[in-house]
Formats: C-alpha cells, sequence, structure tokens
DNA sequence: ACCTGAACACCGTTCAAGT
DNA sequence: ACCTGAACACCGTTCAAGT
C-alpha cells in the first residue's frame, strides 16, 4: 500500500472506531468518509462491505477473547471460568452497539467478512462449555450453538437502554439457566 | 370520518399488515402507501407515526394477550399458566419481525402510540408471575419488568434466521431460569 | 375534510473521471 | 494505484396545492 493510501486507511479506521461507537452499528458510511475527510468511493475501497469495516474494527476484540479463552481453559472452577467469559464477550459486544444482530447473520453467511470470526467465538466458547459440563457444571443438553444464541441475547438485551436498570441482574438470571439440570419446557 | 375516507384507512392497513409481515416492522413507508394506491401524505394522515400504525396492526394481538392472561389467571398450575403465556405472547410478536425492538423503546417513553399496550401487557405477565411467586413456582426476585425483558429477548432470537433450528431448544432453555432458586451470578 | 405528490434532507452503492 | 464525487435509486417527513 502507498504511503498516502496508509494513511487514508488508518486516519479512516480511527473516525469510523469513533463513529460507530457513537451511532453504532448502522451508522452511516457517508457520515464516516465525511468526517474523515475522505471520498466515499476511499471508503468502499478498502472496506468493500459493512461487515468488512466491522471486522477490521472488532479484529482486536475477537483476539482477546480467543486469548481470554484459551487463559480461562485453565481455570480450577470450570463453571465460573465460563460465567466469566461469557460476560467479557457481552462487555465487548457492548462497545458497538447494534453489532451483534449482524454478527448472528453472519454465523450462518460464509460471505461475510465477519463469519470467520464468529465461528472462532463460537469454538472457543464451545470448549468452555464442555468443559464445564465434563465436570457436571453445566445442563449437559447445551451446545456451543446455544451459547452463543445466549451470549447474543445477553448482548442485545444490553443494548436496550429500557433494559439498563436491571442489566446486571437480567445477566445473573439468563446464565443461571445454564445450571439448570433439565429442559423444563411444561 | 368520511365513507371515502373510511376505506382508504381499512384498504391501507389491510396492504401495511402485508407488508408489514414480510417485511417487518421498519418495512417502507412509502411501500405501503404505494401498494395502496393512496398518498403518502394519506397514510401519514391516519397514522402520524410508524408506532401509530403499529399499535393499530397490533391492537388485536394486545387484546388477545390480556384476555388469555386473564383466563390462565384461573389455571390450577400456576407456573405452567405463566410459561404457557410466555409462549403465547412470544409467538404473537414474531409475526411482525423486528417489532420487539419498538415495544421496549416505547415501554419508557409516554409518549410512543404503542406505550399503554405495552405497559398493559407486562401488567399482565406480571401478575401471572406473581402468583407462580406465590406457590413457589417461580424464582421471587423477579418483577414484572424482567419477564418482559425475557420475552423480548426470546422474541428478539425467533426472529434471528440462524438461530431458528434451536429456538424451541432456547425457549425452554431460558424459561428455565424463572424457576430456578438463586441469582446465581459468579 | 380529505387527498396528492413534489420538495427536502438524508441513505447505500457504483463508477467515470481525474491525479 | 489511488482518490473523488456525481449519479442513481431508494428512504422518512412535511406541506402547499388541489378536490
Amino acid at each position: 500500500m502507498r504511503a498516502d493510501a496508509r494513511k487514508n486507511y488508518e486516519h479512516l479506521l480511527a473516525v469510523a472506531r469513533e463513529v460507530v461507537a457513537e451511532q453504532g452499528a448502522d451508522a452511516s458510511l457517508r457520515d464516516i468518509a465525511r468526517k474523515a475527510e475522505v471520498g466515499l468511493g476511499t471508503l468502499y475501497r478498502r472496506f468493500p462491505t459493512r461487515e468488512a469495516l466491522l471486522e477490521t474494527l472488532l479484529r482486536e476484540t475477537f483476539d482477546n477473547l480467543s486469548a481470554r479463552a484459551k487463559e480461562l481453559m485453565l481455570a480450577k472452577d470450570t463453571g465460573a471460568a465460563l460465567i466469566l467469559w461469557v460476560r467479557e464477550a457481552v462487555s465487548y459486544a457492548q462497545n458497538y452497539r447494534g453489532v451483534i444482530a449482524t454478527m448472528v447473520a453472519a454465523i450462518e453467511d460464509p460471505e461475510s467478512a465477519l463469519h470467520d470470526s464468529c465461528v472462532v467465538m463460537r469454538a472457543a466458547g464451545a470448549e468452555l462449555l464442555s468443559r464445564a459440563q465434563s465436570e457436571g457444571k453445566a445442563r449437559i443438553d447445551m451446545e456451543g450453538f446455544d451459547l452463543f444464541a445466549l451470549i447474543s441475547a445477553l448482548a442485545w438485551l444490553r443494548d436496550q437502554p429500557s433494559f439498563l436498570p436491571r442489566a446486571d441482574y437480567l445477566f445473573s438470571l439468563i446464565t443461571s439457566s445454564i445450571f439448570t439440570n433439565v429442559a423444563s419446557s411444561r
């Protein structure tokens, strides 16, 4: 990449990070380009889709979560390690409002730039889950898929201002289901 | 209302119901007016906001849910009655994709046309919840607020195509948290 | 009283024209 | 190689002009 292009790229990313943090994952791309003082086409050249931009913004987050999962695989209390990782995943997602819906869609769409990262993240959670299950610390009918869904629901709840006052309670309520023994569908 | 106005109104509603069922709660209002063969201003005259339109479309749903709650207050198994009502609420929400986010926002916004209906719905659930609680059939630290949040999360999960294959399981998983005894936040 | 649609200020996306 | 911004096809919302 040429030096001037590189500079544009870096600046674009910095501005995008701010704008997305402020306006959410569906922020106006036009607005980002404008605030970065860059032509709209330049943004599209570097990030052909919105997912591509989000993926770059979330790169660090995904790496951190993977590293954290690896660490937590060594923790003594497997149940606590699982919940802690879920909490961190939700907390990261909170940085970019609305990003969770895009991630959920991406995990079933191999074409999405976010696909691979989401799959890796789900796999990391699945490992922590199955380790807890092997010690009887999590219900055995849950799969990595379900854990990803639970994290998504928790992240979505956090995104709703109405629910903010009870966000911590709702987290503990919903995660408590991981420890119930049977599927009481009634 | 004049006869011609009434006719426009009815037709508009019928078309809106179809389009929203198909495209979700954020369907194009322009598209609705176009398909109803009515000027865009006519739609805005009858439904000054998107919430107003959704409220009219959901009128019947809200009434049904209220009636159902009343019936279920007489059921013998208070726990089963609660879960059944939650299931029906989620099922109704499913008719209009994305409507749950609007409802969640509306419940804290007295200006929204959906506000009152959402509050009534939450109150209906709260009654079923507290009846179950009085018999030890639901954890006592839950409030109507939390039940509404749980229903919202369940409805949101159902709206995500990725999660469809495990939707029933996820319902039973998350609702099982209602029966856990303590907040295991770990 | 009611209806219409142009007008305005926004989008996302593409691509011809420039350096 | 890279950048720009006009062009196109869409929005939501308002409101002057018509019946």
